[in-house]
DNA sequence: GGGCACTGTCACCGTTCGGCGACATGACGC
DNA sequence: GCGTCATGTCGCCGAACGGTGACAGTGCCC
């Protein structure tokens, strides 16, 4: 019965929305295969980000997620890849025409563009919740790439302005990022925050102001 | 084949190192169950978290987990129950003998404590990972639990201080929490957070000072 | 002693997962 | 025409999962 071609058949056409055969283009399934993989990873989370998962999504055989990518590892490797570009392409890298003159000028700056450019990309947070979450290879190496390109772009952004003396600029800012990563995942999971409520517009207006003074408080 | 007892017997007998049976006590596979349960979360984290591995642990059968809690979301509820009792036992009511003037003496004492508190409770960091990672049913009662219990204690602590005029404290203090939390967490799972090392306490002197020097710029 | 509720145990179901071998079909060189 | 290789597809495997019905032993009450 499971094989009478009269019983499947119909079934086959109702779930097969493109009744196109796949092209052969190796490069064009690899991309389709990676873009699946990260609006899934986006979308879902972590938790539910599988082979199979992603050969769904992709709309093909998970065979070739092995073949192409070596099995999951080497696809979020992929991924990791891709994310180096993650700052340049989400956060301007001019000063946006004001002039910085002070250290802490340019870190309420980069500060509220960190906030923002998080709050935009559903990918890099569930990066982000992953690399709290787990501690596996995988995630490991997102989390390398990341860091990477977030500590480039740091100094890149630090241009020649000097952080003042007699602080610990690395704690601090480690401190600040980890306060506005957790913020803006912990709202995006629940949408608030330690009794801060973070869903209007106005919730992150509050925010944005109180970071804005702890920012000011630190570096003056 | 699967039903002949000729072949599974000896298996089972391989199997059961505890010949002796589990002796007929409720309350006692209730506790037994719970702690497995707290005990499983805390070490393996929420991603491995289910009936069959807690009745693993507890080394009973899951269906008593289904009969005495309801299934998961029952059993989560009783950790969430227990939960509310955390901060009463973790963290210490008086202030150490100090006199707190001020509301920044205060938070600068409630932010090292909050911080070392978490860092010495691994089920309280699941929980939080957890808490940035999904949005079920299950988690949000959790976080419920955690974020009431946080609120009373901070309340308590506060006693007749009145913190600063013209500064969100909510949403300051929300931005602490959460940068603390991250703190501990990011260390917890890679042993650093954006660049800065955490894991000798040498490490942790640091982002102690730093912390200290956030709390003391913004409340003075 | 005879029911009866409670406690613990077991086998089983359907589903999903990661992973792999085998096969079909297109493209391209000779 | 023919072989060869790359590409895509299919079906299977063993394992683990959540969940459930049935059963065995125990002790208590009538």
């Amino acid at each position: 019965m499971l094989n009478d071609p009269m019983v499947l058949t119909p079934v086959a056409d109702a779930i097969r929305v493109e009744p196109e055969k796949r092209i052969r283009d190796r490069s064009a399934t690899e991309k389709a295969i990676l873009k699946a993989a990260k609006s899934l990873l986006a979308e879902e989370g972590f938790q539910n980000f599988g082979v199979n998962a992603v050969a769904r999504r992709a709309g093909c055989d998970k065979q070739l997620i092995y073949r192409y990518y070596g099995g999951l590892n080497g696809l979020v490797e992929a991924i990791g890849a891709d994310l180096g570009t993650w700052v340049k392409d989400r956060i301007p890298e001019d000063t946006g025409g004001m002039f910085l003159l002070t250290y802490g000028d340019l870190m309420e700056r980069l500060s509220l563009l960190f906030l923002e450019a998080l709050r935009d990309d559903p990918l890099v947070r569930r990066i982000v919740a992953w690399e709290v979450s787990e501690n596996t290879e995988q995630v490991r190496r997102l989390s390398e790439a990341r860091s990477k390109a977030l500590a480039n772009w740091l100094d890149r952004m630090r241009g020649s302005l000097t952080p003042p003396k007699g602080v610990d600029v690395v704690a601090v800012n480690a401190i600040l990022i980890a306060a506005i990563q957790h913020l803006v995942l912990s709202a995006s999971a629940g949408g608030q925050c330690a009794g801060l409520a973070l869903k209007t517009p106005k919730d992150w207006e509050k925010a944005a102001t109180a970071l804005k003074r702890i920012v000011r408080g630190v570096y003056g």
